[in-house]
DNA sequence: GGATCCGTTGTAGCT
DNA sequence: AAGCTACAACGGATC
């Protein structure tokens, strides 16, 4: 039996009358109190921004960035990086103040996120909403999730709501997708990408949803702030970004021996939502040439020439994806609107245009969405995933040459400098080291290498790193044939892939200035230097330069299809692959 | 259902 | 000089 009600709307003749005046006075009471917290991680923009535009719907809005212990762990985050995320800060906290007349509070706290939301939640009874993107790395996945469980029990009034705006797609939505399968090339990339969002005219074929401007109106809650600071020790507000050399005062000893004038003069790029879409005017909008000849497998490794050492050869807007200074979604459409300029231009090679690049993005972050933590792990456990491969046992002396630029291959070495001081390295020398390290020469496990790309690469994202050393290690659920192996010496090959010839050399003499003078022909391998001839430069190999760390004719390949044999999951196949018979 | 083709970016040696 | 071949694993798509 159905309670009967008196409210019920066929028993109650004012029913919609007082439904009408119970909204008006809750919407009021929203209007006047309710305040909602921007929490700010990635996605460090005001455009496309799906946090921002659900907070623009709040009467007092707080945007909050807070540095915690695991934010300024100089073990995990690189210093390049982190000035990078300072410059982003500081043109956000810009960006709010002469847009909105708003601000970005910035709070330090020695404890736990959970900890300071805790404290806020607490001290703040207007507090309704807490909204941030979604971050799909293993650990801020947890994280969120137990702070999402945590205020769901104690502050049942408050709403703790995540958005996907890192992605082109919703991963949820993507994985559980009907008959939804591990994409691995970019034809299944295509497929999912078009069983999602439906074919468009454009060049791409993909009908990507437009980019969301930036709220139009935001009004802030400016007492949070003071309030803030009236708390216990526990939390405290910063009342400025700080810069790089102040955070030995600010943190303690983490940055203690940093050297700012380094860092400063090395650095690519600045950090920031102003720089990249400036940089994305002046790559893409801009550039329908660049944008429509573009194809990732002819750029180079090294830069074309001296003065265009700090320019890369590609559009250099990773960093901006990875810390959200860029949506995603923006790039597209500007890859879209580049094309569209040159009219009749057709996309003659879908996977190595910059759609390709986005749509390869894109796919490490469903696979990492898919197979969950075992996307990264290296495990028996789940052959399934990744090819499991007996790795040499860990050689010390090896991995700290490599990490440091010492292993005596000078263009391996250059490029692992650039890298440590720049916090940059082109994508096709990302494969060069990384090769050497796993099945190339050193056979030492991939994990090491990705851990030390993951801290200091200023574009360093959790699903793409893990899935490209997967794949250059060759071990990648998806295509990578073992045996094609790049040379550390790639100025002898006639055709090196890695496109060395275009600057290689002037790139060790840069970044190996103890070869500076070495004569080209023994540049990639100076130990074939006669050593009178060495002395005669001034540099002895074993001395002034290491000699090579490893052997550097390859004798890895037989040993990793062994192991690719012994560990596969399935049964071989009853019959070899059929082969073309010479007659 | 079995054969065949394909996969962002290799290198060395030969003609 | 450009183009061929050997090296040769394997899952998924296509016919």
């Amino acid at each position: 039996m159905k309670k009967f009600s008196l409210t019920h709307p066929h028993h109650d003749m004012f029913a919609t009358e007082r439904k009408w005046l119970c909204d008006t006075m809750y919407i009021s009471w929203i209007f006047s109190m309710a305040t909602t917290i921007v929490w700010f991680r990635n996605c460090l923009r005001l455009h496309d921004n799906l946090s921002l535009l659900e907070a623009s719907k709040s009467e007092n809005v707080v945007c909050l960035f807070m540095f915690t212990p695991s934010v300024y762990n100089s073990n995990y985050m690189g210093i390049n990086r982190f000035q990078f995320l300072l410059e982003s800060l500081q043109d956000l906290q810009t960006q709010l103040r002469k847009k909105y007349n708003g601000d970005l509070i910035l709070v330090k706290t020695n404890s736990s996120y959970r900890k300071a939301f805790e404290t806020l939640l607490k001290s703040n009874a207007s507090i309704k909403k807490i909204v941030y993107e979604y971050d799909s790395t293993p650990y801020a996945k947890k994280r969120d999730e137990s702070i999402k469980n945590f205020v769901h029990k104690e502050f049942p009034d408050v709403k703790f709501l995540s958005f996907q705006g890192h992605t082109l797609t919703d991963l949820d939505k993507v994985v559980n997708q009907k008959g939804f399968k591990n994409p691995s090339n970019t034809k299944m990339m295509i497929k999912l990408m078009l069983n999602e969002y439906g074919k468009s005219s454009k060049s791409s074929g993909i009908n990507i949803p437009a980019p969301l401007n930036a709220p139009l109106k935001l009004k802030f809650n400016s007492n949070l702030v003071h309030e803030i600071e009236k708390m216990d020790d526990s939390i405290t507000v910063l009342k400025k970004v700080p810069e790089l050399h102040e955070l030995n005062d600010v943190f303690g000893d983490e940055f203690k021996d940093i050297d700012v004038e380094a860092i400063k003069k090395h650095s690519y790029f600045k950090g920031g939502e102003t720089e990249a879409l400036r940089r994305l005017r002046e790559k893409v909008l801009d550039n329908a040439d660049f944008v429509c000849n573009f194809e990732k497998p002819k750029t180079s490794c090294v830069p074309s020439s001296e003065s265009m050492f700090r320019e890369p050869s590609t559009t250099g807007l990773s960093p901006y994806l990875a810390a959200g200074c860029l949506s995603v979604r923006m790039f597209w459409d500007a890859v879209d609107k580049s094309y569209q300029t040159k009219k009749h231009v057709k996309v003659d090679n879908l996977t190595v245009s910059l759609y390709g690049q986005l749509l390869f993005r894109e796919m490490f972050y469903i696979l990492n969405e898919a197979i969950g933590e075992k996307f990264s792990q290296n495990t028996k456990s789940n052959p399934a995933i990744t090819k499991y491969i007996d790795w040499n046992e860990q050689d010390p002396v090896l991995l700290q040459a490599w990490k440091d630029g010492k292993t005596g291959y000078p263009f391996i070495d250059a490029l692992m400098r650039q890298m440590k001081a720049t916090g940059w390295m082109h994508h096709l020398g990302r494969h060069a080291v990384s090769c050497f390290l796993t099945r190339g020469q050193m056979f030492q496990n991939w994990t090491y290498g990705r851990d030390v790309f993951d801290r200091l690469l200023i574009d360093s994202d959790y699903s793409l790193n893990t899935g490209n050393w997967l794949w250059l290690a060759g071990i990648a659920p998806y295509s990578m044939p073992y045996f094609r192996v790049y040379s550390p010496c790639p100025e002898e090959t006639k055709k090196s892939a890695l496109n060395f010839n275009k600057g290689g050399n002037e790139f060790i003499r840069y970044w190996v200035p103890e070869l500076a003078n070495f004569p080209t022909k023994y540049l990639t391998k100076p130990w074939e230097c006669p050593v009178s001839a060495q002395k005669m430069y001034g540099v002895i190999i074993g001395k002034d330069y290491p000699k090579p760390i490893v052997e550097r004719k390859n004798t890895n390949l037989e040993k990793f299809r062994v192991n690719l044999m012994e560990n596969r999951l399935k049964t071989p196949h009853t019959s070899p692959p059929s082969k073309k018979q010479k007659l």
